[in-house]
DNA sequence: TCAATTTATTATCTTATGTTATCGTTTTGA
DNA sequence: TCAAAACGATAACATAAGATAATAAATTGA
């Protein structure tokens, strides 16, 4: 059954109870996308979490009439702008699908009963708010002690790229990192040439 | 009594019974801590959470011999390595107290155990959690949608800048700002100048 | 109090990034 | 299927940031 995905996720992060899940579970809807929908769109309120089944997003925003991409989202992964989420603000992102997306969501006021009838569902809320904050730090930490060229290397070391680098085009990827996409293009020809040299002295010293 | 400061900043975030705030003071620690004290020490375990009565810290790591300033904590602030405190895993920042500090702690498995005797405290981390992913993610989009001039315009519009303005020398900035100190140096030049040109511009213009 | 240290500014030089444009190639979608 | 759009590499140029050093002022602490 499709909705066991999600308790599979929910699982790995807190102990759901059958009672607990059962009660859960109806208020869980199976939603669909085509490819450049948006889910999560510019100035509007985000009331609901995803969880993607299939498919992937991109989140951006517009500055200064230009596309900045901020983030990615791909499959057995929640999607949501946490922010507007949480506070029930209009978001300042669009989050919108990259290809046909498959998905589960449930709203916020669910959640909000959730919360209210099992602590267990508090400590999901809190556990998920604890895990966002560490990566977003570590992100954060990219930009203040690296500079680009360190950046895209530490991006490259990093858990995420695979998936990222097979799915996303590179000026996307340049975006996500805080870089122009020329600059980028330049970034990689430069490691590029300092591999091949390194291997050219490697042949030399043989 | 000292320890109320903590009382009435908790109940600012969550619905705190008399009840609940007496079982939980007992477990609150009143701790003093001279200028230049670490708080919390690079590659130690980070075991509690203190909140500011008097004084504050900078946090930093080391870099490449460098000292990097990466955050500041002020009085009514909560204070800890969230992610080492969360995870139990060892810090990579060290927190040095600017001036003499005084605080009040409480210690993770104290919180553990208050997280599974009261939903509300689990309610009180989930939203601390939710506040600081929302404070480091508005961080991060100034360095993904800014230049470190606007990062830095940006961050004298902000609520934060008044009290790091009037109590971190400038080099401390720069590299919260992910800056070098000269530049930053540079930037307020060139600042001036423009604001000193305009007001030139304004002169002949009447 | 006074020497040592810290701090901020400024100058010089180097270099990486941003900007803009061009050019093939690939992908898209009507 | 084919024209249009998207994509990535690259070049040329301008610019701002990093690195380093010198200097003066402020702060610190013995």
């Amino acid at each position: 059954m499709l909705k066991n995905a999600l308790r599979v996720a929910m699982s790995q992060i807190i102990r759901l109870k059958d009672d607990e899940w059962e009660a859960f579970e109806p208020f869980i809807e199976v939603k669909s996308f085509k490819k450049r929908d948006n889910y999560v769109s510019d100035s509007q309120i985000c009331r609901e979490v995803g969880f993607i089944l299939r498919g992937s997003f991109r989140q951006y925003c517009i500055i200064e009439g230009e596309e900045k991409t901020t983030f990615f989202y791909f499959e057995n992964q929640f999607v949501t702008n946490y922010e507007s989420f949480v506070s029930q603000s209009p978001s300042n992102v669009t989050v919108e699908a990259m290809e046909d997306v498959q998905m589960l969501t449930f709203n916020k006021e669910t959640l909000d009963r959730f919360y209210r009838l099992y602590p267990v569902f508090e400590t999901f809320g809190r556990l998920i708010a604890e895990n966002v904050y560490i990566c977003a730090m570590h992100r954060l930490n990219t930009f203040l002690l690296n500079t680009p060229e360190q950046r895209y290397l530490h991006f490259l070391k990093s858990d995420d790229s695979k998936i990222i680098l097979e799915n996303v085009p590179q000026h996307y990827i340049a975006s996500y990192l805080g870089i122009t996409p020329v600059s980028l293009s330049r970034i990689r020809n430069r490691i590029t040439r300092s591999v091949d040299s390194k291997v050219k002295d490697v042949r030399l010293k043989m």
